[in-house]
DNA sequence: ACTGGTTCTGAAATCGCTTTCAGAGGGTCC
DNA sequence: GGACCCTCTGAAAGCGATTTCAGAACCAGT
């Protein structure tokens, strides 16, 4: 930005304002379109900037502006194909409205999170924060300080702060449900992260479950291939007949270790993933799942965000639906 | 950030230095550790910052810094599992170096990438491109601004611009080397965006396989698993006993579609990916395919722009190996 | 010809921070 | 005690845009 060594100098509106033979608030107006000028002065502005190549400095614009133009994204993993998706849309339509994406990753650790979003917050017109982790307490400090924020995939009863999430305990339940229906009696559940408020509401289904004659194990695990990969060996052991999972990766894991041991799927277990990452991507394994639409996901969260940049309107908490995806890991019991 | 209807007044620098009973110039002093100054006046403007919630408004210190802090990466298309990871190396290395990282995505469309990167130079210290469909002439006009740019996965010979990326020529060398030994004669290779570096290196390594009896047809295709299965049915009737891809989503909508005719693999038919996105991810699809360190290739990356950024220093292109990983979808050919 | 009302333009203030510059204060050395 | 040097602090000048404000120019109406 500055003419560090080697650098071509940068050009300013100063530069163009001389060179067109104009004020600099010309160019500006010229550019902006904020008012009309005479069509003579229009041209010679836009000569100037073509020949100079000019480009107007961002963070000038942002200071003079009181707008960075820019949104943030908070994940906690990127490498977490739910994301990447979601994204996607986020940043789609947050370009149709002229702004830009920054994005921040916490890997997984909510000892950063609030770190991340302050900082977010000093560079950014509003924040989505996809953070399921971080404590009540810091996430009320977040929200007072009036900044614009969307909450994703976490519903904080009590705060005046717009979410959207997927509906996670009707996404188990059409699970538990369907495993019911295949004549299932006991399951275990690998659980994702014990903080986390998806991974609650996913347990909540279990005790609707009970009522349909399905009885859930919640066991610790994780919400890595690898985590499922390691737990699901003493799972079997427990004589349950299907294996619920926090997410398709888990699942994944979890049938890359089934395999090894050569149990057969879903003759001998049925196994059911969550969140669908597979469809169209890596379609033939073929894993029984329950989808969101991520790209609907991400778009409706942005374009929440957007409402809130321009008129400041706080909706109510938005769910969207699960739908649960038959394919090749579930089937009845062994009898 | 200004005071919008309903949001908390913004602090600043000011409201600080009067608070302390200090000048801006102090505060600005003891925040960035610039000078000594007196512990008393350092305790008084914690103090300060602390009750006040002042946090610095980016934006001013961009301007004033002549830097923004900031670097930004541009991919085809963030639902590609290949740049997620890519992404979360580059951001925990500028992170680590105090900067942050805006991601835009072109969506495939070689047309939006110039506007694009033209924009993240408008607000970033360094540009990561990843981009190997932009025309030559386009990529001339951007390295002739002299502004800092690493080009990610395309190397250009002639331009002074420093470039890392993946030894594709090898990788796909070392996949015609052991279909040639399993005893392959013929293959076909479903080719990725035409107009890619990255394809025409694959491509490339097909002459040198020649010399070890291996024949390889060029079939286009396209970079999804969308694609892959749709091409793949055609290509088998040419009599190919082994198929190779332009990367791992390609392969896995071969597969799908194989699997849907009733095809075996690899005993009718050998299919290779490329890139292994599925390592340890989705493991039990068990592709036979050529990896590379995603991390690593993501973290080299940043750390070649931080250099850049710091020392202006302009390295020589830089080549990361591929690794062949023989798995489940390779074997000998029918005889 | 003079007044009143529109347009359009440029000078200057402003956004919030960093950094230079010069001055105040205190210590050391002759 | 005076000259000199250091260290620390505050005033003020940027950084590069936008935006307010007031004046210039022009037109129409009497």
């Amino acid at each position: 930005m500055q003419n560090r060594p080697g650098r071509s100098p940068r050009v300013t509106i100063n530069d163009v304002s001389t060179a067109a033979g104009v004020s600099a608030a010309t160019v500006s107006r010229v550019l902006n379109g904020t008012a009309k000028v005479d069509s003579s002065l229009v041209d010679r502005v836009h000569d100037a900037v073509r020949d100079l190549g000019y480009r107007p400095n961002a963070a000038a614009q942002g200071l003079a502006r009181g707008e960075w133009g820019t949104i943030g994204v908070l994940v906690p993993d990127l490498a977490n194909p739910y994301f990447p998706e979601v994204l996607k849309a986020v940043s789609a339509v947050s370009r149709a409205h002229g702004r830009r994406m920054m994005v921040m990753e916490s890997d997984e650790d909510p000892a950063v999170e609030h770190d991340l979003v302050e900082d977010l917050m000093r560079c950014c017109d509003g924040v989505l924060l996809c953070s399921p982790r971080m404590p009540r307490a810091e996430l009320a400090e977040l929200v007072s300080r009036k900044h614009p924020m969307v909450l994703f995939n976490r519903v904080v009863p009590g705060f005046a702060v717009p979410s959207i999430s997927v509906d996670f305990h009707s996404g188990m339940t059409q699970v538990c449900g369907h495993l019911a229906q295949l004549g299932h009696r006991r399951a275990a559940y690998l659980s994702g992260p014990s903080a986390s408020w998806a991974n609650a509401e996913r347990i909540r289904a279990f005790e609707a479950a009970r009522a349909f004659g399905l009885e859930v194990t919640v066991v610790d695990c994780g919400a890595t291939s690898r985590a499922g990969y390691d737990v699901v060996a003493g799972v079997l052991e427990s004589g349950v007949t299907a294996i619920l999972t926090y997410n398709d990766l888990v699942a994944f894991g979890a049938l890359s270790k089934l395999r090894e041991q050569g149990v057969e799927v879903p003759a001998e277990v049925s196994v059911i993933g969550f969140d669908d990452i597979s469809l169209d991507r890596v379609a033939h394994s073929n894993l029984t799942t329950v989808s969101v639409p991520r790209d609907e996901l991400g778009r409706r969260a942005g374009e929440i965000l957007e409402r809130l940049l321009v008129n400041g309107y706080d909706e109510d908490p938005l769910y969207l639906p699960m739908t649960l995806h038959v394919r090749d890991t579930s089937g009845p019991p062994r009898t």
